[in-house]
DNA sequence: ACTAAAGTATGATACTTGTCATATTTTAAT
DNA sequence: ATTAAAATATGACAAGTATCATACTTTAGT
């Protein structure tokens, strides 16, 4: 692991503290910073564990998520490079989600205290961060109202448009990220072998094609119109 | 309606710009501001409507909904005096969602630019509403845990709850908000149909008690044990 | 007080979805 | 390369839920 690329000055990141002219303050901002480097599958928080940090992905995909019973967790969202992690426990002392790397990830940690001390100080990124919070209680009552009113179909093709959108694909429409089909559903609101069903419907109607763990999106406004009627996240 | 009661200086309803004491603020908040009174069941604001002002309720009731299929809606939150509402607003030149009455209300408008203008110079103000959606995000997943695990019998056993601790009862137990069994199933995420089956079945079971609109809950711990595995709203 | 309209309750039915069982494929370790 | 373990696919079935039809109750207007 290159430490180097994770200095903040340089960081390709588009985490929230970017955009600071301030070097003073970014050496601050550097100091308080601890590195968390992680292989897939680590658990990087639980429920009910204490708030000491507020996060940001520099790589890797993780999966924020509340535990259901009987394994069946609710995959809140899946964050990537940039991303801000454990923000909630801004107001809570206790974590409120948990959160897992689903891929080898590094993430930049840094103490809560400090960073409310330091959105205190630049209120620039206070408001950033206010509008952030806007934009992602948007997309979660988004998430509430697909829940509540689609049928699974739409559901499983919501969730491919949702993984499209958010890591895109490669020159072939290969999705850039591959999840279990766990994830996949626990993401959707359904069961893992709903998943495997929809997802060998729409191989058949040539919608997708499934290469291994990969999926590969051949008709992407097919998809949009099964999805039609739902509010789409952004 | 006595307009007297609506000054901010005496406004009892705990709304954000509380805690000002800073007097000449104040009396600015109050020039900027105008009141919306309506009546019941008047749609305050609408998807897709420009966003001119973020609103606090004074008085009565607003339900927050997105509008679905067949005049299926699903209901985001109830919100009550003192309650901010459009502030997602904040981020989007348009509304995402769409606000209407359902008991007799009064609101107190402020103009977006105003009111972003006055964040930038209260920062307190601003650490405060960026708490607030830190909770109302919060709650957010938690809807989306809820409306993703739970059966249509621990759906409206939560509902109960969420309206118990929102709006509270009278010294008999009787639920201070009444709803009509629509828009009591556009919150739970099921049908009318279901949510008349279900309270009747939970009068049959001596957990609340109908009579006419209102729900008297009469076994409040019964109810939570009905929705035990789920994550409470607070 | 009467009447029409709206809202609610409830049973029957059909459809959707989850669960279970099992076969197949993929992955990872030796 | 071989084998065991894990993940996935798929069909059969059961359970849960939505829809529809209809009766009943409540509300609001005359």
């Amino acid at each position: 692991m290159n430490r180097q690329r994770l200095l903040c000055a340089d960081c390709k990141a588009p985490c929230l503290m970017k955009g600071i002219n301030d070097l003073e303050a970014v050496k601050k901002v550097e100091e308080k910073k601890t590195v968390l480097v992680c292989s897939k599958n680590q658990k990087i928080f639980h429920e009910d564990m204490p708030v000491n940090s507020i996060s940001f992905i520099n790589s890797g995909i993780i999966k924020v998520y509340k535990t259901g019973i009987n394994g069946k967790n609710h995959i809140i969202r899946f964050s990537r490079a940039g991303d801000i992690l454990g923000h909630r426990g801004l107001n809570t002392e206790y974590y409120p989600v948990s959160a897992s790397s689903i891929e080898d990830s590094s993430i930049c940690l840094f103490p809560k205290d400090f960073f409310i001390t330091f959105l205190g100080n630049h209120s620039r990124i206070a408001f950033k961060l206010l509008m952030f919070f806007s934009k992602e209680l948007e997309n979660s009552e988004i998430m509430q109202f697909n829940l509540a009113q689609m049928n699974v179909r739409e559901k499983v093709a919501e969730t491919l448009l949702y993984l499209n959108t958010t890591f895109g694909t490669d020159k072939n429409n290969r999705l850039n990220i591959t999840l279990s089909r766990q994830d996949f559903s626990d993401y959707a609101g359904t069961t893992k072998e709903q998943v495997s069903k929809i997802l060998s419907e729409f191989q058949s109607e040539n919608l997708i094609l499934l290469d291994k763990k990969d999926i590969i999106i051949n008709e992407l406004n097919e998809l949009k119109k099964i999805a039609s009627f739902g509010v789409h996240l952004s």
